[in-house]
DNA sequence: CCCAATTAAATTACACACAATTTAATTGCG
DNA sequence: CGCAATTAAATTGTGTGTAATTTAATTGGG
């Protein structure tokens, strides 16, 4: 109950205030995020998420987009004009499954996995740039990660 | 140093881990919260990005493009269609200020305002679907809010 | 007062995200 | 075997994000 005299101020006022929002910190945070990485990434020629799918492939090499959609939670609406500027730019191949035609192998080229080399330093650098140590790092993630299973799950 | 005759894992494999990743734990985090709000979003006839321009115009009205810009962290070239979406949905109306043509000032209409109350449920909704008690879900609201602030301050 | 510098939006070009649909290949039931 | 159901990508259409440019309005130094 709002005090006498003073501007009403419901709990559904509260609830919907921009920074009682998590959804918001999340979403603010990641573009961030992603404007911390743009000079570094620009300097290899690849975008954010073309990074992710990178990240991937170095981990695996020869998925499948399903299985690249699967760990990076993309769909090949995105995924697939995202590969083929990948291709583009030398750094993947994608070709057919012979084992069965429906599916898109997609694979690094020398190039692509030459740039794993160049990326090494990428991590460090943001790490740097956010102003955290590691073991604060590594708990903030684990904890999104936690929240994320449980939105996807 | 890898064990001998292990696979050779180095600090900067390490690094480049994609679960090992701050920014995509955000990055697949926010993707994820956003579709859990598309169902109670579609109902209200809006996306989500313009949801979060509702929640600032909700608490202020009457802002200019720079200062929505400024509360979302987002540029004219994100608000300007949005916004004009807003209005065309009768949402909001979009005039420029008479005090300085240069402004254009961004104010709910009736239905904008009305539209409050049929979101009042929406952050219940999502706080139930997240599985977070409201602790834990202010915890690490706060926590992402901090480091966002570093890496935009 | 004038004009160069600044400021605020809008515009342009490119790259995501994603729902819905389409196309092509494979599977499995009768 | 035959064909309906399923699966995997690609395509389509809409709505963001963002850097860079453009347009228009305002400001301030000389």
């Amino acid at each position: 109950m709002p005090t006498r005299n003073t501007p009403s101020t419901t709990l559904s006022d509260q609830a919907l205030r921009l920074d009682n929002q998590l959804c918001f910190a999340l979403y603010s945070a990641s573009l961030a995020m992603t404007k911390l990485y743009k000079p570094l990434l620009d300097e290899l020629g690849i975008t954010y998420p073309q990074y992710l799918a990178l990240l991937v492939l170095w981990e695996r090499d020869g998925l499948t987009v399903s299985e690249l959609g699967e760990r990076l939670y993309l769909d090949s609406g995105t995924l697939t004009p995202l590969l083929k500027r990948l291709e583009t730019a030398g750094l993947v191949s994608r070709l057919r499954d012979t084992q069965d035609e429906r599916r898109v192998l997609v694979r690094l080229s020398a190039a692509g996995r030459e740039l794993k080399q160049r990326a090494a330093c990428v991590p460090g650098c943001v790490l740097q740039a956010s102003q955290c140590d590691v073991a604060e790092a590594m708990a903030l993630t684990h904890q999104i990660q936690a929240l994320r299973n449980r939105l996807t799950g």
